[in-house]
Formats: structure tokens, C-alpha cells, sequence
DNA sequence: TCTGGGGTCCTAGGACCC
DNA sequence: TCTGGGGTCCTAGGACCC
């Protein structure tokens, strides 16, 4: 027995695109085109002249004369997408965000209040339709993979549930480009061993297919394509890292100026990890050179931190070692990413001090305090009160 | 394809520890 | 003096996703 298709993988469609449709009426029915350099989302109008996500500007330009061209609306999109989770969230508390604009709700244990999985379906578009404004495909199925591709077959603004016992007469007939984790190289891979759809993929042996693709890709995506996909809908997954870049155009940078943007990248990082209650433990500097090849510089610290100026000075440092290079070659990108991070609950009690000993008390979370920030050892011991700590507050790792 | 901005996961070598 | 195997962390790079 399979079990029942109770997997819901809601997309919103063309997702900035259609926010900006929704919020100018003179939009509606005509190409738009959200970015300026590239395409971050292309409407279905522009869609059906050849544009896509990702593609340059001015090909798009080409392809799509008549397109408007709008710049993104970042802060409009954020407030689209809490609107649409809040619905999702009313629907079932079993709810797995997988990007701005789409995720998983297992809807299984609602059959009595709410009705079939398809009944549930149908209903979630229509409030997303009318209370949001936007259209949003959903695909059914009994797991995650097949309940994405069914939504991704759906579109634009579709809906189909794909029954336990129709799975392969849906699933392998289709291109390999279909499955989660194969993209342009892993699909050209196998396109060379003579393999384009799911089906024959499944064919092949799992020890081929590793051998073809590496252990992990190859495992991955040959379970995939035989059906076995056991991740349940996860609702605890939190993010692991956040990051923040900016694309620079061709030509020389002095030494001053990108030590600018740094500092503002960084900072609007630090802001969004202190009101996230998150510190990091580990900073990562992102270079695109003159001739666009990549690379990453990284340094992590022993213990976690939040503070603006720890963060800046680790993405100072690692800026300054790689400026030869920039010098060198020439800078087209800047970024940086935090990572390792983790709740600033999670700092755990150590020191054998106790909370009576005001003065012994004072000097140590005066220490903490250069070390990780006020807040941060307020919230932390203020957690350390709460939960009936012995002694004040030190991250677990120092 | 003349190149955004936000992420996830995997691989692999070296350091270090037991 | 020579030598084993396993585990974890750090760093860098790469594929992939939206």
C-alpha cells in the first residue's frame, strides 16, 4: 500500500511579476518584466515571448519590445508572501516554507473538518486568489517531490492532484530536467549516457546512476525518479544561513569604496540577525571577479556573535587579504554571508557564580556584554532567571 | 546566456584529537 | 621510531533551487 496523496506544494505564480500586475492595473494583460540587468520574474505574458527568470536584460529587451520594465519592489513582495503563509497557516499548522513564494502543507489529518486534500486544495486558491490577490498553483500528491512537480505541471494557475496509483504513468514519461536536483550539468550528464526522461532513469541500476552523477546526486535524484521520497513535511527547519551581495558593473574599484558597500551589507545583515534573535558563528566574503569567475573567503569565530562590529572587522580582514587579487583581476560582485547560526537562546549556563553575588555577577556579564552585545546577554539571562539558572549566561562552545 | 539576489546541500583536503 | 583508523571542524568550491 502507498498511502494517500495528502501533500499539498502551493507556488504562487510568476510571483513578483503578478504582485506588480496586482498593484498597478495598467500592468494587467501586458508583458512586465521585474528587474533591470536581469530577469528576477517575468510575467505570463512575457513569458510567452521567450522570457525568462535569469535571462540578461537586454536579450529580454529583444525577445519583448512592448515589455514594461519594472525595478523590484522587495518590501512589497515580503509583505505578499506573509500574507499568503498566513493563509497557509490557517489551512493546516503543518506548514513547510521552502522559498518566498511557495511551500508544503500536509493537510492529512483534516479529511473530517476540512474535507478531501483536493477539497482543501481548491479552497486555499481560492482565498489566496480572493483575499490576496494573487493567482497560486497547487499540486496533491503523497510526497513532497511528486506534489512539486505535479505543481510545476499545473501552471499557470492550476491545480492536480496525482493519485498514489497513477505515479509512474505521470512521472516517467518526463523529461529529466523535471527532477528536484537536476539542473543544466547533472542533465546534460545524463543526456551523454542517452537518458532523458524519469523513466529511464529509473531503469538504471542506483549503483549506475551514482557512478554517473557522484554518490549523493546520483542516489538522490534515482530514488526520486523510482518514486521513494520518505522526507515528511518538516515545520522545525529554520534557516542556516543569511547573506546579502551586490553586483557591480565593470570597471575599477578603489580600495575605499568597497569598503563602503561592505560596511552596509554588513550592517543591514547584522540588524536582520539581531531582530531574528540569531547570532552566527561564521562569516563568508563572496568575490565575482573581472572575468565572472567566483570565489569565497571564509572565517568562523569560536563562539557566536551578533555585534555589528565583530562581524565588520572579520569581513574587513577577509576583504583586505583578498585585494591583491581584486586589485588583479578586477571586481564584479561583493557579498557576504553569515552562517552557522544559531538561536541566542541556545547560550547555556557554565560559570560557577551565583546570581546573589552581585558584585562577581557584574564583572562577568560586563565581559559578556563586550563580547556579545547588551541585548544579547539581557535576553540570555534574562532566560537564565527564568529557567532557574544556577550561574549567568556563556555560549556553550567557549 | 554577457550575467540578480536570496538560499540549500554536497565534496574534499588538511588539521587535530583520540 | 614507526605506524592504524575514526571522527569532527574548518575552508573552498560547486551544483542546484526560486
Amino acid at each position: 500500500m502507498r498511502g494517500e496523496a495528502t501533500v499539498l506544494h502551493a507556488d504562487l505564480d510568476a510571483f513578483y511579476a503578478s504582485v506588480e500586475q496586482r498593484d498597478a492595473p495598467a500592468l494587467r494583460g501586458r508583458p512586465v518584466i521585474v528587474g533591470g540587468g536581469v530577469v528576477l520574474a517575468a510575467s505570463y505574458e512575457a513569458k510567452a515571448r521567450g522570457v525568462r527568470t535569469a535571462m540578461g536584460g537586454r536579450q529580454a529587451r529583444e525577445l519583448c519590445p512592448d515589455a514594461v520594465v519594472v525595478p523590484p519592489r522587495m518590501d512589497a513582495y515580503s509583505a505578499a508572501s506573509k500574507d499568503v503563509f498566513a493563509i497557509f497557516r490557517d489551512t493546516t499548522p503543518l506548514v513547510e516554507g521552502l522559498s518566498i513564494d511557495e511551500a508544503f502543507l500536509e493537510v492529512g489529518g483534516l479529511r473530517r473538518i476540512a474535507g478531501s486534500p483536493e477539497q482543501i486544495a481548491a479552497r486555499l486558491r481560492e482565498r489566496v486568489r480572493t483575499e490576496v490577490g494573487l493567482a497560486i498553483s497547487v499540486g496533491v500528491a503523497r510526497t513532497k517531490f511528486l506534489a512539486k512537480v505535479a505543481s510545476a505541471v499545473s501552471k499557470p494557475d492550476g491545480l492536480l492532484v496525482v493519485e498514489p496509483a497513477r505515479e509512474e504513468e505521470f512521472l516517467l514519461p518526463l523529461p529529466v530536467e523535471r527532477l528536484w536536483g537536476v539542473g543544466a550539468v547533472t542533465a546534460e550528464k545524463l543526456h551523454r549516457y542517452g537518458i532523458r526522461t524519469v523513466g529511464e532513469l529509473a531503469e538504471l541500476e542506483a549503483a549506475t546512476a551514482e557512478r554517473m552523477l557522484g554518490k549523493a546526486t546520483g542516489a538522490h535524484v534515482h530514488a526520486l525518479a523510482r518514486l521513494r521520497d520518505p522526507r515528511p513535511v518538516d515545520t522545525t527547519r529554520r534557516r542556516g544561513s543569511i547573506g546579502s551581495q551586490r553586483a557591480l558593473g565593470i570597471g575599477p574599484r578603489s580600495a575605499e569604496e568597497l569598503d563602503l558597500i561592505l560596511t552596509r551589507i554588513v550592517d543591514r545583515l547584522a540588524r536582520r540577525l539581531r531582530d531574528g534573535d540569531r547570532v552566527c558563528r561564521t562569516v563568508v566574503l563572496r568575490l565575482r571577479f573581472g572575468d565572472y569567475s567566483k570565489a569565497t573567503r571564509s572565517r568562523s569565530l569560536r563562539s557566536s556573535t551578533d555585534r555589528t562590529a565583530v562581524l565588520l572587522t572579520m569581513a574587513r580582514a577577509l576583504l583586505a587579504a583578498a585585494q591583491p587579487e581584486i586589485t588583479a583581476r578586477g571586481i564584479t560582485l561583493i557579498g557576504i554571508s553569515l552562517s552557522h547560526l544559531d538561536r541566542v537562546e541556545s547560550v547555556q549556563p557554565e560559570l560557577p557564580i551565583d546570581w546573589g553575588d552581585e558584585a562577581r555577577l557584574d564583572t562577568v556579564l560586563d565581559t559578556l556584554r563586550d563580547r556579545y552585545g547588551a541585548a544579547s546577554v539581557a535576553r540570555a539571562a534574562q532566560l537564565g532567571r527564568d529557567e532557574g539558572w544556577s550561574s549567568p549566561i556563556l555560549p556553550e562552545h567557549e
